[in-house]
DNA sequence: TGAATAGTGTCTATAAGACAATATCCC
DNA sequence: GGGATATTGTCTTATAGACACTATTCA
């Protein structure tokens, strides 16, 4: 039963012991967390993306990245980045996947923890990203939950606009952002997180639509949406809008996805 | 652009500049990964449980657990994990969640990377898992994908046998591989995983309804499987079952999940 | 032959899609 | 009033549940 070593040293610090490692020793790694900052704006996905100013990856965008400090878990590290990058709080945040490849960076081993984050587009209208920080549009080349990386556009989709390069394997995680939250919209209301407090049918349908890049039966999702009983009225219609004015709802449940 | 020190010393590589916390100096974490090696046996769940020898959590039951080497993936090591404490190779792996939070492990800064492995049952027959480890059975206190812990059984479900104290969070991790698995059941062919290469529909519903802790409709079950397409005949049929022989099917996919 | 489950066919209930008709607002 | 979208109602089609009936094996 040797459980060896009860003294710590410097660059060794007391670990679980009994645990086996192919050299024997546990290494020591650093904890990163990256943060897709989500929402939908006019029919697309869109996400938070930061021009690296120095290497590595320079001049590539990314998503929000920091390090996980000493007394933080790695999700108060994620809400730290979106509040200090991207001028965001109480936002709806979940865990998507943890990168942890021995080569994935350079200069030493690194766990990445990433999260995505959704907030809805009227929010943002009124936050103030970081530098260099701006909304990239996402075009995702692939139906349903295929899967696979994404590409980030400067400009709308519609438009035309070029692909940025997008630094580590970023592209990958908004792969991963856009296929979780199609399989979520299979049973989990993920909707109204991309929406405000109140919103038209209408509304939630171009979210549906947004996140899962194809038409609903606008019938059938009236109808299976009102049936669900996570819809209220508020009681509220649109205002000029220049035909009928659609009623306002609200979801019953202040959490889920 | 202080991208300052190339050198690196023994207790701090070389780590990624550029990146904020609160102390200014990324800490250092040692990674783990944790296994729930997860079966169907006659309509209960089970999962690899090891009786754990030495502190923490003396005498509690554990999932497989081990640091990740210094080069090795988070997910090698999971794979490493299984060969040596279960026995078993060519599993479906998959990645579950990960832990951090500061206070998880009074020994230091612990990262655990949480993974759930599928095996067939008859398979775990002819294995021969390390010491102290057995196949737990698993009672879900939940309907649906409610979620929260399970507790871990000596005996089988039905026999009312007491339950197991689980060491550090392994209740919630089986918690969570049960939801998951519920919430893949709605849209991925989860079953074949833990079936042999061939079966029979009742085989899958059985695991089916194992999974989702739930009865289901035998007329509609066959239909929907046999009109998913994911289903072809062996050819073969069951013999000396003491009835009309079940016809045998394979998956047509070879992956999925 | 009887017990037991496999597999088929049919009917019904429920949900989804299609489509027409009406309602309501702003210009 | 005209344009535009909301909302309601009805009809059709697809799918799920219920149930009766036949088929096949072994003891």
């Amino acid at each position: 039963m040797p459980r060896s070593r009860k003294l710590r040293t410097p660059e060794e610090p007391n670990r679980p012991a009994g645990l086996d490692t192919p050299d024997g020793r546990p290494p020591s790694f650093s904890v990163t967390v990256a943060v897709a900052l989500v929402t939908a704006i006019e029919g697309e996905m869109r996400a938070l993306l930061i021009r690296r100013s120095e290497p590595p990856e320079e001049g590539r965008f990314a998503l929000p990245i920091g390090f996980v400090g000493g007394k933080e878990s790695p999700e108060e590290a994620a809400l730290r980045v979106l509040r200090k990058k991207a001028g965001v709080s109480d936002v709806y945040l979940a865990q998507l996947y943890t990168f942890g490849a021995p080569n994935r960076d350079p200069r030493g081993r690194v766990i990445t923890v990433a999260y995505y984050a959704l907030v809805d587009a009227g929010r943002l209208a009124s936050l103030s990203p970081g530098e260099g920080a701006f909304l990239s549009a996402l075009r995702v080349p692939w139906k349903g939950e295929t899967g696979g990386p994404v590409e980030a556009l400067g400009e709308a989709v519609g438009e035309g606009g070029a692909s940025l390069p997008l630094a580590f394997d970023h592209g990958e995680i908004l792969g991963m952002v856009v296929k979780r939250l199609r399989g979520k919209l299979h049973y989990a209301p993920v909707g109204f997180q991309l929406l405000p407090p109140a919103f038209t049918l209408r509304d939630l349908q171009l979210v549906h639509e947004t996140i899962l890049g194809q038409r609903l039966n606008k019938d059938s999702f009236r109808r299976s949406m009102l049936a669900s009983g996570l819809l209220e009225p508020t009681g509220e219609i649109e205002a000029k809008v220049g035909h009928r004015p659609a009623a306002f709802y609200r979801f019953t449940q202040a959490s889920a996805i």
